[in-house]
DNA sequence: GCACGCGATTGAAACCTTTCAATCGCAATC
DNA sequence: GATTGCGATTGAAAGGTTTCAATCGCGTGC
């Protein structure tokens, strides 16, 4: 009873033989009206057609993807699908890879180096024509290999490697410096950078560009509060360590390194019944859609995701076009977004 | 200068042959150490490593999968890649699925029934081993090709065609009740429905449910106002338009068909400082993460998320080993989730 | 010394599509 | 009536892997 049609399915599979027999051609021509229908005689395209939909023929991806010797789709390696702010990245990228209809697969490093080792082999198997990533560990011995038998590969987000690969990224020393100097500005001095791990580039660069700012301030401190990761129930934790700490020695702002981590913090806070911003002032970074609408709408280091998406598709195609255009680096500015979690 | 090693891109691609060719043994060998290698004498096993690395063979995916006849991969179709509720479903399928060393293709039919068609028509010519789907448009007749042509396929949040496939779904006429029950509960009278489009089955059911739940209260009405997508811009126009109703039409309590559009609704409110819950009780659904969080803390119908995709994702594996197995449901309860938005 | 057994290895066949040089059929031209 | 030109069609080859029946080589038991 769950059975629908018993015979398609215990039937051989139908392939263009079958379809080329069963018109009265040969396979060339039903190839032929798959793939340059132009170039074949209405009259015979028609009968093709029918015969095509009366066996129910399907074209196997795998053989044609094995003449071809590659595979159209498009990977793209995130750190973090949960984040929203990849997602939209994503969704921009895949939008701007739908003109050419091109498949765009996801995949998630969760910033695990071995997840992200073990995405690029099967990529790498799977031989897709280009490849967009945001490394966690050490790829770059990899991604040579990758780009040398032909697989185009453009960095997001970040810029190792930069004298080889093409990249599209947001310049993060200067989103750190405009959260830290925004801290500054509406009168903190006590603060706490959230974030990790340290290894990530992203967290470095943004707590170095913080601590520089700070630095130039006689009177202001800054410190490194590292998280195993950057979601939310990080940020509570390293929140909770923050209200363990005698109140004189508490800070008075907390610049987190992405609004995941932000929003936990404010959880954490809230719970524990600190006023944000009056006792500790908070920014996130990103900007996604859910800093405004959070509990205390929360200040933010905006990155123009939109663009990285669909640039960094751009120059990726670029590059499959012409493998040995120049090597690119487009840095986008970011922008600083005040909300009232830092200007009670 | 961008260009790394020449020899290496120029070369023709390295083959099982050539590994074969480079270590004097014949392809099979090869292709056992690749797949049984506890079928192959260590030494010879060694040599082979060795000239795979040597060479930089990397197997063709295309290849193997021409042979084989299918693909291991799953597909995944889900209904909004930006909406949290379906990238937590798809990580627990992910996590599910990672045991059997299971890729999983992720693509978003953004509740467009023509990009779920194609997206579709593409897995079927991937011949992916099984699918994962919330179902937008009419695809019973695609999805009866796809299996009849040997592709597991498990509804995912839905039951349509039931009889055929089986499906794991959370029961959103209980869902739409509990929310219902609950403003009528705290004494809501005059409730509007968002959500939309109306065809969606998630939406008429919830609809559906909480209908009925007020239509047993003599004195209370609900409406339903429809949009064209869920996310938070439709919120925020679907409460627009409420709040220029005159002043004694308008709701005294909103269900919103998801979370996303409730966060929406909340801002629209806001902005117009009509007080929630005060003035306007809010209850969203789903009960993603920053439904917690959001600046009025938002009551909700809590999905079962992550057992959900876990149970999808092992029915699926099931069905994938034994064909023809009995077709299942699984129904998962929903909860209510009381907060602020709704309890001032 | 021989047959047997068994693990290791072989290599041709199969999977299905696309490509492209060759061929066909037909009409226009000389 | 023969030739040329041209669009439509043909069909064999190539692409790289896996499978599996057949073979090899070697030690064991008689």
């Amino acid at each position: 009873m769950p059975r629908h049609d018993p015979d398609a399915r215990n039937g051989r599979r139908v392939s263009v033989t079958d379809v080329a027999a069963a018109a009265n051609v040969s396979v060339g021509t039903v190839s032929n009206v798959l793939n340059r229908p132009e170039k074949v005689l209405p009259a015979t395209k028609a009968r093709i057609l029918q015969v095509i939909d009366e066996l129910g023929f399907v074209r196997n991806d795998a053989a044609r993807q094995l003449r071809a010797g590659r595979n159209r789709a498009i990977a793209m390696v995130v750190l973090d699908v949960a984040n929203p702010f990849f997602t939209d990245v994503a969704h921009s990228v895949e939008t701007e890879l739908a003109e050419q209809r091109r498949p765009l697969i996801l995949a998630n490093s969760a910033q695990d180096p071995s997840r992200e080792a073990s995405h690029l082999d099967l990529f790498g198997e799977q031989r897709v024509d280009g490849m967009l990533i945001t490394p966690v560990g050490r790829v770059l011995t990899r991604l040579r290999q990758l780009r040398d038998r032909g697989v185009a590969v453009v960095l997001v987000d970040r810029k190792t490697g930069s004298r080889e690969f093409s990249s599209v990224s947001v310049d993060d020393r200067m989103g750190g410096r405009l959260a830290a100097e925004h801290l500054l500005d509406v009168g903190r001095r006590r603060l706490v950078f959230i974030g990790g791990p340290g290894s990530l580039a992203q967290v470095r660069d943004r707590w170095t560009a913080a601590r520089e700012a700070v630095e130039s301030h006689a009177d202001a401190t800054i410190r490194f509060v590292e998280t195993e990761a950057m979601d939310a129930r990080a940020g509570r934790q390293a929140a909770d360590t923050l209200l363990q700490l005698p109140a004189d020695e508490r800070p008075d702002a907390v610049f987190a390194a992405n609004d995941l981590v932000a929003l936990g913090v404010l959880q954490a806070l809230t719970l524990a019944k600190v006023s944000v911003p009056d006792e500790v002032a908070l920014i996130g970074y990103d900007d996604i859609d859910f800093a405004a609408s959070a509990a205390i709408p929360l200040s933010s280091i905006r990155q123009p995701r939109e663009e990285l998406g669909r640039r960094a598709a751009q120059i990726l195609l670029e590059v499959i076009d012409e493998p040995d255009t120049r090597v690119r680096h487009v840095v986008l500015e970011p922008e600083l977004v005040v909300r009232r979690s830092t200007s009670g």
